[in-house]
DNA sequence: CTGAAAGCGCTAACAA
DNA sequence: TTGTTAGCGCTTTCAG
């Protein structure tokens, strides 16, 4: 059998409620008593169990991580990025894929909250804004990603989404594109994202076509099928800004399909520059998710431990990284 | 306050011990009763604390999931089947990227341990095989992905690598290459991939030249820099068999840095078929990673739950996807 | 500086 | 069929 604090206080000769206090560090104890409980403690190799010390109130030193899809290169990226980060702390990360699905949304908190973690990353996909507001009830901390609920006042960490749209969008203009589609992801990001497309081509005083613009959810099969659709229009698009990298992706399976050829048929920019953009050599807007996991990790654990008690709302820029899949427009 | 089940026995008028009764369907109910409960228990919104129960020997409904890192497309498609699965049958994934670190691996096992996970997932990659032993010490249930430990007796998923190797390489073979490079991961699959290897080279009369073999983590980064070697022997290959497909991305880049064009001047094949490998249009031995996460999860939670004595070894057969990026020999 | 004891929420004998 | 009670391993007053 595992070791337990008894078995600690009984060969150090000295009482539970000692050993308990070295381990945590409280109350005082003299210098001899901590090195010989110290000293038990590995000699029996003892570890004390985070269940038993949950139970009387203390924290579970776990964190639920809600997001679509762990699968997305953007989500396991932003997870490394936060693991590591929590992991320094102390806390470990329970992944919960939610598919942007309502149903498991809800299991997967009331899950969580039955294992009493210690707070929530939720990102952007995450659609029930109920559940969120009964975690908040219930006073469990809350960090969101890439997602802001104008209502709640929370820690948040996203990107500039605007700037992003705006930027993309003003890329593709530049380069002489008069045509420039939109596929979106359902994810409220992608609101400030269409506004700065918007405002970009007022900018450069082109037209928003209702026609040019799709909202999908993020598969590559999504964003190949909203791709073929877009270039089934009247007056196809030349270059068309995906909301991620991997809808860039779909668009580029189906470029490939048509023998269409990129760039010089049409133009791709993604969002997110995570590992897919690479040798697809796709143009993309960056995301500092280096950043956005290490500071969603220190916001909430911050929280968490009752460090802060203002609430952090942290706006990152994003960047566009300028690859092979964007061109001047042929005429 | 979250309701206990003292609420509920007190609000539904019978003891705690009824409750629990009700709530785990043992002993015997009446059937009056036991309605009763379960409308008190929903009227309170209450649910059982996993914490609590855990304390009394219960499991925690957690599984740790050691991998070397959740970015890489691989780990991150397997886990998000692990997820689907793990969760159908009531258990969460916690998840810990090791890095090929021993530190790393320690440290995670230890903190899993305190959290009294009901068992654990190991994936190729984890290189302390001592932790492994404590794990089964313990007698907490282990299942081996990718990975297997001839002188322990455990579960373990993975495909034959063998295979995998051999086909590879007689796909290039086949093609009229004649210097056939590896990019190996450090990861113990990738011998067998490597008997595989040579075992193909014989069969089509080829040396197995020491010069075209290379070992390394598994980043675009590694792989980028073991092509760049690999290029620059007396007589380099001309084709290139990665080992996974990070790494096969990392040999792209390389090529690309070098106006090499692919599979013109050189043949790449990579191993298991992400999503990495869709675009770049990456010829790659799949693996069935649905599979494998599902099998995962259903092993390990049979033994969790105690229904199977017997350990499985599961070998899944690899498949050969050829897309673009391997060719003939061109002289 | 140290220890006794109550209690966290639940399970599982054992009684009734 | 239901309830009483003794823990599970730990934290935390409160005495000493």
């Amino acid at each position: 059998m595992k070791p337990t604090i008894y078995d600690v206080a009984e060969k150090a000769g000295v009482s539970i409620a000692t050993v308990s206090k070295v381990i945590n560090n409280t109350g005082r104890i003299s210098d001899k008593t901590r090195k010989k409980v110290n000293l038990i403690m590995s000699e029996l190799n003892y570890h004390p169990s985070f269940v038993a010390s949950a139970l009387t109130g203390k924290r579970t030193q776990t964190i639920g991580l809600l997001i679509p899809n762990i699968a997305n290169p953007f989500y396991s990226e932003f997870a490394r990025n936060l693991e590591d980060r929590a992991h320094e702390l102390g806390y470990s990360i329970v992944i919960c894929s939610t598919d942007y699905n309502e149903e498991k949304e809800k299991k997967y908190v009331s899950l969580l909250m039955r294992k009493q973690v210690d707070g929530f990353i939720i990102t952007s996909g995450f659609t029930n804004v109920g559940l969120i507001q009964e975690v908040i009830d219930q006073k469990i901390p809350v960090a969101l990603i890439a997602y802001s609920i104008p209502t709640l006042s929370l820690n948040s960490i996203g990107i500039d989404d605007y700037k992003a749209g705006y930027q993309a969008t003003a890329h593709l203009a530049e380069l002489g594109h008069k045509r420039i589609a939109v596929i979106a992801e359902t994810v409220q990001s992608s609101n400030d994202r269409v506004r700065g497309y918007k405002d970009a081509l007022k900018e450069y005083q082109l037209e928003f076509d209702i026609n040019l613009y799709i909202e999908t959810k993020a598969t590559v099969e999504d964003g190949e099928i909203a791709t073929d659709k877009l270039l089934n229009v009247e007056e196809p698009p030349t270059a068309i800004f995906a909301f991620n990298d991997i809808l860039a992706i779909g668009t580029m399976q189906c470029a490939k399909k048509r023998g269409l050829s990129i760039p010089e048929n049409l133009s791709v920019i993604g969002c997110d520059n995570t590992i897919l953009a690479l040798i697809p050599s796709l143009t993309t807007m960056g995301q500092p998710l280096r950043e956005m996991g290490y500071e969603a990790a220190d916001i909430l654990i911050e929280e968490i431990e009752g460090k802060k008690t203002r609430k952090h709302q942290i706006l990152l820029s994003p960047e566009l990284v300028i690859r092979d899949s964007t061109g001047p427009l042929k005429i």
